[in-house]
DNA sequence: GGGTTTCCTTGATTCAAATCAAATTGTCGT
DNA sequence: ACGACAATTTGATTTGAATCAAGGAAACCC
């Protein structure tokens, strides 16, 4: 639970016109919203980073001043209870805008679970680049607008459904989501660990492996590692995920 | 679970310069971006509309084709699984903007839980308006954000807290947002059902109704009459909803 | 104003997931 | 290749909240 402060981080190559160009994440993310031709002023106020796995970068309740944009590697988002009770609220991968705040603190600790590369831009730079690009404040707000949409799935899910239907949930989604970035494949890869999926879910870390080795046994998954997760009819998990799993564990 | 179509409303008088003045909901609502000079032009674009209890204006997967502001009562917001069952994932009372989705279907479903007032605006209508007036995007933008921070405090509350800490946060939530409103009382308003509660917090009515017996024998509330709670110790129930509780029920 | 319906409370019992407790596997540094 | 540690799996037991099952209290409607 090293802060930045705790620790320096290690800084990528200097701010230049080049690494937006560049930039991996820029065809997901908001920054797409700016020309290519604007590139430069982006790249002026954008501060790149590396971090470690670990390495937190927004903490609950600390005054927020600056805004991130991940541009490669997955961030943990989450709240904490003073006892320790953890839930994940959410999962950033790269191309995500993250730290956008009313408020004069944050509401949530961003922490990298692998090493993550991402942009830091400053509350007031950050304001001129909105003022400067209208389209970039639009693609904020559809952005708001769709995580909106995942936090009331989630909520769903964390109010409503079983832990088989949860783990669906969450493999069928990931799995959604790595498709949707080009790869076809029923493969999917977990960088987080059992322990951040059952916080993320709701659950405990010995009900997420019981479930999954539950699901392989079923002949639904494979689980050829330790983070990789095959699976092996999508369809059915779907039908979990949904709440039509045709109970439990069906007599065919 | 009669939508607009199947019964229909009750048109409020007729557009006119006037109900946008004199809403009471202006002062809280994104409407306020909108200068006092030029609320003819929103008048003349938001449609005044009164729905009775039970009734549902916003469906889920419907396509988005409206936008609501709720200028009197209070709705839920809530999507459901096949098999009915139902996660409620807010409460919106009046000021509160609806319908705001990237997506060409809504997300949720909305419904009165008592008698309410809420202007329509269509969606090439808003589009128009909001090219017209930044301030009202900028608003809009604020408002998500809020969600969004609101939407993960939801996620704690149903991934990790306890039946006891969740209702202790509603209470408390709701204490906080009427004396935001002026209200400076400790006796607070529940529109809804034990069932919607419950809904809402992802337990059952049974559990709802046992937690609220036990804080009033605790002699931490009162029970005036079905809809009303009064905070007899707010401190208290801020502890336990922070989940600080000095033990589900101490040895004083 | 009486009967019906709906909502809420209270009690007994069950159950899904948590907790407690090892055993196993995988990873990393040396 | 070898320990040491961390992550995961698996098993036994407990438990908080769900479910099942009545009663009671408001509100609603002829």
């Amino acid at each position: 639970m090293n802060t930045l402060s705790s620790r320096p981080v290690i800084v990528a190559k200097p701010s230049s016109a080049s690494h937006c160009i560049e930039c991996d994440a820029r065809h997901r993310s908001v920054c797409n919203a700016i020309g290519e031709r604007d590139l430069e002023r982006l790249a002026a106020v954008a501060n790149p980073r590396k971090l470690e796995r670990g390495q937190v970068f927004i903490e609950e309740g600390r005054p927020a001043i600056d805004f991130f944009n991940i541009t490669s590697g997955t961030v943990k988002l989450y709240k904490m209870l003073p006892d320790g009770r953890q839930q994940i609220t959410g999962f950033a991968g790269s191309g995500h805008f993250l730290g956008l705040a009313v408020s004069e603190t944050y509401a949530f600790t961003a922490e990298a679970i692998e090493p993550i590369e991402l942009c830091r831009f400053s509350r007031p730079k950050l304001r001129t680049l909105l003022d400067d690009f209208p389209a970039l404040e639009k693609r904020l707000l559809e952005t708001a607008c769709n995580e909106l949409v995942a936090a009331q799935e989630q909520m769903l899910l964390l109010g409503r459904k079983t832990a088989r239907e949860r783990v669906a949930s969450f493999l069928a989604t990931r799995h959604g989501e790595s498709s949707a970035c080009g790869k076809l494949s029923d493969r999917i890869s977990l960088p987080m660990t059992r322990a951040e999926i059952a916080d993320y879910l709701g659950l405990t870390i010995e009900t997420v492996s019981r479930t999954l080795t539950r699901f392989k046994s079923e002949g639904k998954i494979a689980l050829p590692s330790r983070d990789e997760v095959e699976l092996l009819d999508p369809h059915w998990l779907l039908d979990v995920a949904a709440g039509q799993d045709s109970h439990t564990a069906s007599f065919v």
